[in-house]
DNA sequence: ACGCCCTGCTTACC
DNA sequence: ACTGGTAAGCAGGGCGT
């Protein structure tokens, strides 16, 4: 027997003839690769026998099932009595053990006829997720096992078989990463199959420096990272040598699930080229996931497209410490993380570069530059990864693709364990199906008066949806029908929902426990920044806020429409009670969305603000907190273009160090040409920064003569529109989708996802018929973006300052006259 | 052909 | 198909005149 010390990094199972056995490949603290069976795991699941049922007649029964399934002998290895609690309350449980995973299903299908058992639980959870959370083992954290070392034919430096248990949280500290890129001989080729062009350069780059691009024609060059070989096999072949040398213990890519696996695959498959790259030697395996896309396993390498993680989970609008890219593309992501860009060059400049075998040598640079920003993206995003591996205790790989949705769902999962609760189960089709029917009102928006304010100061919620799961107890497991003992929620259509306060509920418990960690840390942040710190506050903040969306998600094990419509009726009535406690304090309220205030100080100061916020603090319950976020000098609320009233969820506000916060406008909107957003910012410049209406005007008026007059720049012309949708599922069929069928016709590869570029160019019809390809268009149309670009962008502001639609068009010297008579 | 209203669709905010 | 609801606003679709 030996001990040894290792990092798991990526687990799954193998089976042999008595049964699954637990694999986990890993790195020992001496930089050893690792696989190490755990044979202590069988899969199981749970029996709830009916009440008054004899249990230990019950338990023999199932001990005893053995039957004959497709040749086969199925049978219960073992079972024993448990106690568990469904949801708080304390049941009688069997707990039934098997071979296989896949046996489950059919001695569940045999059990349904025996009367004595009420349900059965726990049989949907893969087996390694499983082990993981009875084990409590979190995957990258310090592991231990004891057992004996066996021989192998892995490419492992250690194999062994005994136990595995957790040592401590000490975390993987640099792992060794390679990242790959791949070029295609036709960029823009949407062909598939046989006739798809072949690859023509791989780009790989390596934690600790490793650089290299292969392709297969040569030139001459003094870069040595550029490596020749002789076709697209040997090209192929080098490839997955250099994995297998290079031993990484990820590998990651960019968009390499959509795009690069899927392609080297295809021509893999074509060139008959075995991709048996696993630590097992086994070949790579496409796991099918939602929708049509599919993610790459490799045994024992978690593969790891960072597009997945940074588009799912570090994406624009949830966290201040989060990416605001409008784009995934890897520049815009590379430039918003590193402050980097890629070589600048037209890739679809490549397909003559290689036929003619000129120039290749940029190009390779380019697509090793590409392996390095995706390599160092990875780097800077490694602290949030890592940080959600340890609060959902799931395999890197797996966390990695997750939703929102499935990391609270793997945290509740894990959890479970703490709180001896049973894991509810998936829902059915048709469960799901009804259950999309099922709404809830949401949070309560403020509808402002139109107007340019002075003074403002904003005040907001902590975390209001946590907060108020934990502070009300709202839960599944304390929902009740009992008016006494309980919390009472605001009424929803006429009803009030009860939540007994006499136990802390599962989720209200771990809710809190997020949120006094993250408070917690929050206060270490204060004095001692690090990226690690702010990664654990970031995972813990979006874990948290996730609950009352998931509880309302029709996926949901942990589902209730009862619990989300409750969390969201309390949040009404504290933004409710806040703002008219705002205005008996004596201010007047501009705005509000869902937990903030927006209050115009006026005559009184901010002392006075901050007196309201200590006075409003005292009455609310514990872990419910306002906020001071900020004080502004100035702000914007314009109205509707189409109506008379207030628009909700736009505005632009200045603070006292001249910083701008620009929310719903079309500069923060993707499908605005940067000429509309180039003048809208400017706009509020003058306005917001010098307070100068007038300065505003004349420039916009310069600007329209321009777009008029001039041949302005076709790149800040261009409109960007995501495709949602196959193009032939378009009802109606909007510029962009126009555009996508042009695309479609040139080769261009458009689907689900692709942006959209065009121009607007001079024409009749309708707009879509004069939409043009980027490369195609040689004109604009200057009616076009000024009536649809830049005046819609525009009026709404001079319509709070006393200025029409006309009054932007108009040439200087009339301008001059009209505001000259304005103001005097 | 034009104006009107409705709907599909995209993209924001929290 | 993968957390929820709330909201603005464009362009096309379809209708009547």
């Amino acid at each position: 027997m030996i001990e040894i010390k290792f990092f798991p990094i990526d687990i799954d199972y193998i089976e042999r003839e008595e049964g699954i056995i637990i694999r986990i490949f890993g790195k020992t603290i001496t930089g050893e690769k690792i696989c190490v069976l755990d044979k202590s795991f069988k899969p199981n699941f749970l029996v709830i026998p009916e009440d008054n049922t004899n249990l230990s007649e019950l338990l023999n029964q199932i001990k005893k099932i053995s039957f004959e399934f497709d040749e086969k002998i199925i049978q219960v290895l073992d079972a024993e009595l448990t106690k568990k609690k469904y949801l708080g309350k304390k049941v009688n449980a069997i707990k039934v053990f098997v071979r296989f995973t896949k046996e489950i299903k059919l001695i569940r299908e045999y059990l349904k006829a025996i009367k004595e058992i009420k349900s059965i639980e726990e049989y949907d959870i893969s087996s390694y997720k499983k082990y993981l959370i009875e084990n409590k083992i979190t995957p990258l954290s310090l592991c231990k096992v004891n057992g004996n070392i066996i021989n192998t034919s892995l490419d492992v430096d250690i194999y062994v078989k005994g136990k595995v248990s957790q040592e401590t949280d000490d975390i993987l500290e640099n792992p060794k990463v390679l990242s790959f890129d791949i070029e295609t001989s036709n960029p823009a080729s949407s062909v598939q199959g046989d006739n798809q062009p072949p690859i023509i350069m791989i780009g790989l780059a390596g934690s600790d420096g490793f650089r290299k691009c292969i392709t297969w024609k040569e030139f001459k060059t003094s870069k040595k990272e550029i490596e020749f070989v002789s076709s697209e096999v040997k090209l192929l072949k080098e490839f997955k040598n250099i994995i297998k040398s290079y031993k990484p213990d990820y590998i990651v890519g960019y968009y390499s699930d959509g795009f690069d696996w899927p392609y080297i695959k295809a021509r893999a498959d074509f060139l008959k080229i075995d991709l048996d790259i696993g630590l097992d030697k086994k070949v790579i395996k496409f796991k099918r996931r939602a929708g049509n896309t599919s993610s790459v396993k490799i045994n024992g390498i978690p593969h790891i497209d960072i597009w997945k993680f940074i588009k799912q989970i570090m994406s624009g609008d949830v966290a201040s410490g989060s990416l605001q890219t409008q784009s995934y593309s890897l520049d815009s992501v590379a430039e918003e993380i590193l402050g980097e860009n890629k070589i600048s060059l037209d890739i679809l400049d490549l397909s003559d570069a290689w036929e003619n075998n000129k120039g290749l040598e940029k190009f390779c640079l380019y697509n090793l530059k590409d392996a390095e920003l995706c390599l160092r993206i990875f780097e800077k995003i490694t602290p949030n990864i890592n940080e959600l591996v340890k609060i959902v205790s799931q395999p890197i790989y797996d966390v990695s693709k997750m939703t929102y949705g499935q990391l609270i769902e793997n945290y509740l999962m894990k959890k479970t364990v703490d709180f001896n609760e049973i894991i509810l189960k998936k829902p059915s089709f048709g469960e799901r199906k009804a259950r999309r029917y099922n709404t809830y009102t949401g949070g309560f928006v403020f509808e402002p008066k139109p107007g340019l304010y002075e003074n403002l100061a904003v005040l907001d919620f902590r975390g209001l949806h946590p907060s108020i799961i934990s502070a009300h107890n709202i839960c599944l497991s304390t929902i009740t029908d009992d008016k006494e003992n309980s919390n009472e929620s605001p009424e929803i259509d006429g009803i009030k929902f009860h939540f007994s306060y006499k136990e802390e509920g599962f989720i209200p418990q771990i809710v809190k426990e997020l949120i006094e960690r993250r408070i917690r840390i929050k206060e270490i942040i204060k004095k001692n920044e690090s990226p690690v710190l702010k990664a654990r506050s970031y995972a813990l903040k979006i874990i948290a806020a996730g609950f009352h969306g998931y509880t309302g998600y029709f996926g949901a094990r942990w589902y209730s429409i009862e619990c989300s419509a409750a969390i969201l009726a309390y949040a009404r009535f504290y933004i409710k009670k806040l703002i008219s406690k705002v205005e008996e304090f004596g201010f007047t309220v501009i705005y509000g969305d869902t937990d903030s205030v927006f209050i115009e100080i006026g005559n009184k100061n901010k002392d006075d603000i901050l007196k309201f916020l200590k006075d409003f603090n005292n009455e609310l319950p514990s872990l419910m907190e306002l906020e001071l976020e900020s004080f502004y000098e100035r702000g914007i609320f314009v109205g509707k273009k189409s109506a008379k009233t207030g628009a909700k969820k736009k505005y632009a506000l200045i603070n006292e160090n001249k910083e701008i916060k620009i929310r719903g406008f079309e500069i923060v909107r993707r499908g605005w040409s940067n000429i509309s957003k180039n003048i809208q910012r400017k706009v509020f410049e003058f306005i917001l920064k010098e307070n100068n209406v007038q300065k505003a005007l004349d420039y916009v008026r310069k600007e329209v003569n321009e777009i008029k007059n001039k041949k302005l720049n076709m790149e800040d012309m261009v409109i960007r529109t995501q495709l949602n949708k196959n193009i032939n599922d378009y009802e109606s069929i909007g510029p962009h989708v126009a555009v996508a069928k042009q695309m479609l016709k040139k080769n261009i590869k458009v689907g689900p996802g692709s942006i959209i570029q065009y121009i607007v160019t001079k024409g009749t019809g309708l707009i879509r018929d004069r939409a043009k390809l980027v490369e195609d268009a040689t004109d604009y149309d200057a009616d076009y973006y000024i009536n649809h670009q830049i005046l819609p962008s525009i009026q709404t502001i001079f319509e709070v300052l006393g200025y029409k639609k006309e009054d932007l068009l108009e040439d200087e010297d009339q301008s001059k006259l009209k505001s000259f008579v304005k103001n005097g």
